[in-house]
DNA sequence: AAAGACACCTGTCCGC
DNA sequence: TGCGGACAGGTGTCTT
């Protein structure tokens, strides 16, 4: 489910109801997530959350006892409940604050983490080498064409790889290159500046629209509110194999590139 | 160094 | 109604 708008979305989403809050408790109900979750993250209990950060699709959160990094995997998601509030199927984590409320974290896959990281989480061994924030200036034309100048997979493949850009998962991926009018197959290190530049705008509108409509719900992801996302309307291409194209009115074409279903249209992506 | 396959999980949906 | 198989928003690890 989750990528960076769904991140982002959750972490505005819990920000303003942790951040301040001191931690009273951390349940783990079911620690065997992507990585075992560790005791140390006991460490941040009787601390305040002074800050909740992201990088890429990880969710940070700073106290005086350590940091707290959050990935949501395939189906993570996170709630704010009161503390009373029974608990949920798969409810694996649940942080209680000091006011009476506690963060849930659900996630029947267990793709997901939850890592301890006692100093500069951006250090952190999954986080060190993460590349650029598609967000940021820094993901630029100039930028992609150096990255991807020894590249000669699909570019598709390229953009959803954390080391050269972050948060770009399979659905922004396949819109991005709709909207930029590149087929997704095509060998990264072939394309011009001039097309770069439009793929790294579409990108970035289409992620920052993504987040302003609350991210793309397509079966089980919710906000912080329980809400889901709205940017599904939005999709063009993504888990529309034969429906028109929006721009040629052709259907949509399916094929997978890394083991991933990509969606396209073979007319108007060239 | 880069690319591809595989692994980790549970839930849902579709065809028979 | 039941069952098997395909598929799902991610990504580290291992092998070529």
């Amino acid at each position: 489910m989750p990528e960076l708008p769904e991140v982002e979305t959750t972490r505005r989403g819990i920000q303003p109801f942790v951040e301040g809050k001191r931690i009273e408790a951390l349940e783990v109900r079911e620690p065997r997530l992507r990585w075992p979750v560790e005791e140390r993250c006991r460490d941040v209990i009787d601390h305040s959350i002074e800050a909740v950060k992201r990088r890429g699709k990880y969710i940070i959160m700073h106290t005086a006892g350590g940091n707290l990094i959050w990935h949501l995997g395939m189906s993570g998601s996170m709630r704010i409940l009161p503390t009373v509030h029974a608990s949920a199927d798969h409810e694996h984590v649940c942080l209680q604050l000091d006011d009476g409320n506690s963060l849930r974290f659900r996630d029947p896959r267990r793709f997901g983490a939850l890592l301890y990281c006692e100093h500069d989480p951006l250090q952190h061994p999954l986080l060190a080498r993460l590349g650029p924030e598609p967000l940021s200036p820094g993901f630029n034309p100039d930028y992609l064409q150096a990255a991807l100048a020894t590249r000669s997979g699909p570019i598709k493949n390229q953009i959803m790889n954390s080391q050269l850009v972050v948060g770009v998962g399979n659905i922004y991926a396949c819109e991005s290159l709709y909207r930029s009018r590149i087929n997704p197959r095509t060998r990264a290190n072939r394309i011009s500046l001039e097309r770069l530049q439009r793929l790294t705008q579409a990108i970035k509108q289409t992620l920052q629209q993504a987040i302003e409509q609350g991210g793309t719900t397509l079966r089980d992801f919710t906000s912080a509110d329980g809400k889901p996302g709205y940017f599904r309307h939005a999709l063009q291409v993504y888990a529309r194999e034969g429906l028109p194209c929006p721009g040629c009115g052709r259907p949509v074409k399916r094929l997978v590139l890394g083991q991933r279903s990509t969606f396209y249209c073979s007319q108007c992506q060239r």
